[in-house]
DNA sequence: AAATAATGAAACGGTTCCGAAACAATCAGG
DNA sequence: CCTGATTGTTTCGGAACCGTTTCATTATTT
């Protein structure tokens, strides 16, 4: 049975996962570094710059620098292309998929017992 | 019947959330700015500046430019408190409402047809 | 009335973010 | 080769955000 949420339960459930990433002691994403980082996950590989630049309509600098943040926590990674030197794959953490999957159980968590 | 989200359903959600929010070309809210806006209206009134900034932990100027900031697209106002003329009041607005709706219902959308 | 407390706003400094433009490195075609 | 296109990065100026501290206004207490 397909389920929808009422508007006061999409509400809250945004309300309550920011909460969390502002109370929670990690780094505060912004809404773009977010979108980003969830785009390298859930997106199937391979990844580069221009391509997300151009998936999400935002400047190509903005990708640079949001790689710069998350590579700083670990979140991602960047790698030179071998067969085309002027790419750069974005790849995958065992630190990104764990913050991910702990952002993902905290939405879980707060639609269920609806 | 409890439902749950699993992972990927989560974030994709969170995902095309924040993807619609960049796309849109209303102004983008920060996460903090953004949380506030939905205590607003979703907690029961009244909302004053200091309960605000000690339910989401964050400093009283915080709340201030946030109003400033989302008053300026007519998201929310402020009105003195007769009874006590220290407190300000943060009022929802029409637009605040449409605002939020909005959003609600891209959530919702993107919950249909699991 | 005067001193103290509380509330929200403003000022200040530092950090972060953005887009446009300029830049270095790499590839492709003549 | 070597010119031109492509990719990602850096630089630049401007804007926004945050927390701490200070300030003005209003209540409360003495």
């Amino acid at each position: 049975m397909p389920f929808a949420l009422n508007t006061v339960q999409a509400l809250r459930l945004l309300h309550d996962v920011g909460l969390a990433q502002i109370k929670d002691d990690e780094p505060d994403l912004s809404v773009r570094q977010m979108t980003i980082l969830l785009s390298i996950y859930l997106e199937t590989p391979p990844h580069t710059v221009r391509a997300l630049a151009a998936k999400l309509t935002v400047s190509k600098p903005v990708i640079t620098r949001a790689l710069d943040a998350m590579g700083k926590f670990g979140l991602v990674t960047r790698r030179r292309d071998d067969t085309d030197r002027r790419n750069v794959l974005i790849q995958r953490t065992v630190g990104g998929s764990l913050y991910l999957e702990r952002l993902a159980d905290l939405v879980g968590m707060k639609t269920q017992g609806l």
